[in-house]
RNA sequence: GGGCCUAUAGCUCAGAUGGUUAGAGCGCGCGCCUGAUAAGCGCGAGGUCGUUGGUUCGAUUCCACCUAGGCCCA
């Protein structure tokens, strides 16, 4: 009874603020109140005079669930946003969402079943256009669920009719300045379905085809120049392939540079074919002759051979790409009907030649085969090559091939007319690799992947055969084929688009968008077609800068800040980057900061196969998107980022931490009468002022700098190893047992108050939830919200550099005088330290140094008493210091009684009559 | 196969322009406290700094290769 009657007169923490998080059920209660408060609009209207900071959103892409990596990427932002806009700079979020495209298209088409083929475009563009409006809208409750400030009631939507005005005006824009070509591209062609297929549509399945190794001929100027020791032999290169249909188109073959090719006897002939393949063609074709002659690939370039079975010759080019791997290490190549063949031909200024009509047959370019099917004209080409005694051998061979997904036949490669933006015109690729040097990339590294990646790439295929995008908004004379681009007439279409969203370009006639009357400029004919392609979504992407950060009047040109995933590299950093030194002649960034992707525990790749895909919505439910926002803080989004249930754990853990230390300073401020105690400072007060200022130094620099996850371990740390385990375990006794008033316990609540404010401030960027529930917590007159109030900057006036260096060896010293009490500890000699007196036996500085401190080592011990002497040899039952050589500790049973009210030792306990159980300290409060 | 990147305790991160026993926090183990209590405090055990070579008097730190992993291409 009578302890309690003392604890009753302590000053112990009072809060409501509790313990337990329950972060998932409160969550949404503190975003109802952002949004009813209209906090981010109060924000944007405080800061709207100052230094703009525009952070560009890339726009995920409408259509699924967000997943981590979406978690990851919008939280980044939202940290960079809140600590910009805490500076005070007007930093408002615009978020977006990329609307058209290929995958939304297929669900649709997906869900139409067999309606699919049967509706018009105009039906299934709408289907699309709600298809992906409904995903808007889930991901952008999920994204909001976050905790993600924004302008989320209007968000750009590249579907926008504004938006879609804007794409038409750029892609004109890139007419006018003559970047945009017609040219000849393979794509995947459906011959059945008579179309141009995705990547998306193909599907592999096994097929049978012919396996052909056939012979071209050197004549005898090539065979001097190139194969001078097989003077007056029949030479010939032979190659290998399984689509021989494709042998009219071809213009070239293949070495590789780095590969040894041999001339080997065959008969009277001589075969010229990879060192490395020898063996395999002796098994193949019986090719055993001996090796008469080898030659590098590379010294191979610009050698012609005769085609053989078309006069003309085929030249000899160099590829990477030419394998050991089947075949004949040497390569045929029809430009128009493969990949590695059309880029190969774009380098060595090749034809794009496919002779092959749209149904998948060939055209009158070759009489010879004119109208035949191409697989059924395999055969025939095989004929013809007997004939030609072309041909060495003859198999078939079952491999995968590619397939229509919808009609499940083999489908072509087959180039068709495209439309392109030339990197090359004006420059355009030297001026992005300038611009890229002007940019500051987070990491470093970003720069050169994205340079190399820019130096490397083929000009920009912008066309799309598909249904759902922004038209390729051109008119095309019927007779001469001439486009027209008028600026008038571009104009025209421009402002329709705007006005009526690009539905208006397939529900109306070509002449609808011409001057009445109009007649080609070049051929005076007066009938038109439109073109009907799309845009490739990511010149829809690429234009954002335009159509939003130009246009938007919540934002500005160009954007401090593009922050997106390393694969963004060669996708929207890159397209921004050319559609905006294409028409502007500068980059729309001033920064790119890139993140690695999400992978699990391991460092391994998230799949559905693998079953190790971690769902931002299962992290909230079970520990709250504070949690996710913690995890993001934590981790070095430079490299690839882990998550798993122990790194939940431990950040729950560490969360914990943070809130109970935030918990415990709201506690002890309950009473707080808010004066300004400053000048009252003890000097552990001091102390711990100073530590907080390094902290605002050090977390600030590290948001400046994008180091989130020294913002986490900073804060972290401070709470832990300056906080928890030395001022506020230190601070207790006076907080607790002096008078609620005191100027002692005021000052200690003063500087509370400071760490408090401070810390929430420096913790709400990342912490939000939290740091806001707090702030509601922390008493007096303040801003509505942490997000309203200035970010901290550190006092000079509590910066004491030496004071802390000081404090420093006190430190180290208490860590020793623990030791040797866990000793007595574990010898059950004492249990609270509190039981102790302790007698330090110190070499000659640290005894000067503690000497003007024995009225404060008791405090900084926690013990109930603590003297020091000279250090002189060695001292009976002492611990001797590892750390400080020649100081030792004595621990002792503290003299006197247990105060029963602040539980310190003391011969003073039971000298006062009326309070036998009290320490002169204690009696002197209560009393 | 190519471009770019990563690899330090169970987890998240520091660090060394190459030089004595590689650090922190968490977790773990042991203990104290019961006046921050589904809290707080103390002590302790954990690492051949991914592998193998090379440069060097000396490398985990520099170089090469390899292995594993990631992004983008092929």
């Amino acid at each position: 009874m009578k302890q309690k009657d003392y604890k009753d007169t302590l000053n112990l923490p009072q809060t409501g603020f509790p313990m337990k998080a329950n972060l998932a059920q409160r969550e949404p209660d503190m975003l109802k109140s952002w949004e009813d408060n209209r906090i981010y609009e109060k924000i944007q209207d405080k800061n709207k005079a100052g230094k703009h900071y525009i952070l560009h959103d890339g726009p995920p892409y409408a259509n699924g669930h967000i997943h981590i990596g979406h978690a990851l990427n919008k939280i980044l932002k939202d940290i960079i946003i809140k600590f910009k806009s805490m500076q005070g700079f007007y930093s408002p979020y615009v978020p977006g969402w990329d609307c058209h495209g290929l995958p939304i298209e297929l669900q649709v088409d997906k869900n139409l079943g067999e309606k699919k083929d049967k509706v018009d475009i105009l039906e299934k563009r709408k289907l699309c256009k709600e298809y992906a409006a409904e995903f808007v809208d889930i991901q952008r409750e999920e994204f909001k669920r976050l905790g993600v400030f924004g302008d989320w009631a209007e968000p750009y939507l590249t579907m926008s009719f504004t938006y879609e005005g804007a794409i038409v005006r750029e892609f004109a824009e890139f007419v006018r300045r003559g970047y945009a070509y017609k040219g000849k591209k393979p794509v995947h062609w459906c011959h059945s379905c008579v179309t141009a297929l995705a990547e998306a549509e193909v599907e592999y399945a096994d097929k049978e085809s012919p396996s052909v190794f056939v012979k071209f001929e050197v004549d005898d100027e090539n065979i001097n120049k190139y194969f001078p020791a097989l003077k007056g032999k029949k030479v010939f290169v032979i190659i290998w392939t399984t689509t021989p249909w494709t042998l009219p188109a071809n213009l070239a073959i293949a070495f590789n540079p780095d590969l040894t090719y041999a001339g080997v006897e065959h008969g009277d002939e001589v075969y010229i074919a990879a060192e490395g393949r020898l063996d395999a063609l002796k098994e193949r074709i019986g090719l055993i002759g001996k090796i008469l002659a080898k030659v590098s690939g590379k010294g191979l370039e610009g050698m012609l051979v005769l085609h053989p079975f078309i006069q003309r010759t085929s030249r000899a080019v160099l590829g990477e790409f030419v394998s050991l791997e089947d075949g004949t290490g040497v390569v045929h190549i029809a430009p128009g009907h493969g990949e590695d063949d059309y880029k190969t031909g774009l380098k060595y200024g090749l034809d794009i030649y496919a002779p092959v009509d749209d149904k998948g047959k060939f055209t009158n370019a070759v009489p010879e085969l004119e109208g035949q099917f191409v697989f059924k004209a395999n055969a025939a080409i095989i004929e013809i090559l007997k004939t030609k005694n072309a041909l060495i051998k003859e198999e078939k061979v079952v491999h995968s091939y590619p397939h229509c997904w919808r009609c499940k036949k083999p489908v072509i490669f087959r180039a068709t007319e495209q439309w392109f933006i030339s990197v090359e015109h004006n420059s355009l690729r030297k001026k992005c690799l300038e611009e890229i040097d002007k940019v500051e990339w987070v990491p470093k590294w970003g720069r050169d992947r994205i340079y190399n990646m820019v130096s490397g790439r083929p000009d920009w295929c912008i066309s799309r055969q598909r249904a759902w995008g922004v038209p390729i908004t051109l008119i095309r004379c019927k007779d001469c084929g001439e486009f027209v681009k008028h600026d008038s007439v571009l104009d025209t279409t421009i402002k329709s688009v705007e006005e009526n969203g690009a539905d208006i370009w397939f529900s109306k006639k070509a002449e609808d968008f011409l001057p009445e009357g109009y007649k080609c400029k070049k051929c005076k004919a007066a009938s038109f077609s439109k073109e009907m392609d799309i845009l490739d979504v990511w010149f829809d992407s690429g234009v954002s800068h335009a159509a939003v950060m130009e246009k938007d009047h919540r934002l500005s040109w160009p954007a401090d800040m593009y922050l997106e995933g390393s694969d963004q590299h060669r996708g929207w950093f890159q397209s921004s980057l050319l559609a905006s030194v294409g028409t502007k002649g500068t980059s729309p960034y001033r920064t790119v900061l890139t993140h690695g992707f999400v992978v699990d525990g391991s460092g391994k790749k998230m799949s559905k196969s693998l079953g190790n895909v971690v769902a931002p919505q299962e992290v909230i439910k079970t520990s709250g998107a504070e949690i996710l926002r913690l995890w993001v803080s934590a981790e070095d989004y430079r490299d690839d980022i882990r998550i798993s249930k122990e790194i939940i754990d431990r950040l729950t853990e560490a969360y914990r931490k943070i809130r109970n230390t935030a918990r415990f300073l709201l506690g002890n401020l309950h009473d707080f009468d808010g004066k300004d105690y400053s000048k009252d400072l003890l000097e552990i007060d001091r102390w711990a002022m100073s530590r907080l200022q390094q902290l605002i130094k050090k977390i600030s620099s590290a948001y400046e700098n994008y180091a989130f996850h020294e913002v986490y371990h900073l804060l972290h740390n401070f709470c832990i190893v300056d906080m928890s385990s030395f001022y506020l375990d230190i601070l207790k006794d006076r907080l607790y047992t002096f008078k609620p008033d005191s100027k002692e316990r005021r000052t200690a609540q003063w500087v509370l108050n400071n760490i408090l404010v401070t810390m929430t401030k420096l913790m709400s960027p990342v912490i939000s939830f939290t740091a806001e529930e707090i702030w509601k917590n922390i008493a007096g007159n303040r801003e509505e919200s942490v997000f309203l109030s200035a970010f901290p900057a550190a006092d000079d006036k509590f910066l004491d550099t030496a004071l802390e260096e000081k404090w420093e060896k006190f430190i180290t010293i208490r860590n020793d005088v623990n030791k040797a009490l866990e000793i007595k500890r574990q010898n059950k000699f004492i249990g609270n330290a509190l039981e102790a007196k302790i007698m330090l036996y110190l070499p000659e500085n640290e005894f000067k140094l503690l000497s003007g401190y024995k009225e404060f080592l008791p405090t900084l011990f926690i013990v109930s008493g603590a003297d020091i002497k000279p250090a002189s040899g060695k001292v009976d039952g002492a611990y001797e210091s590892e750390d400080i050589k020649g100081m030792s500790v004595i621990v002792e049973k503290a003299e006197g009684e247990k105060c029963e009210r602040c539980w310190n030792w003391s011969t003073s306990v039971g000298t006062f009559g009326d309070a036998p159980e009290l320490c002169r300290r204690c009696y002197n409060v209560i009393k």
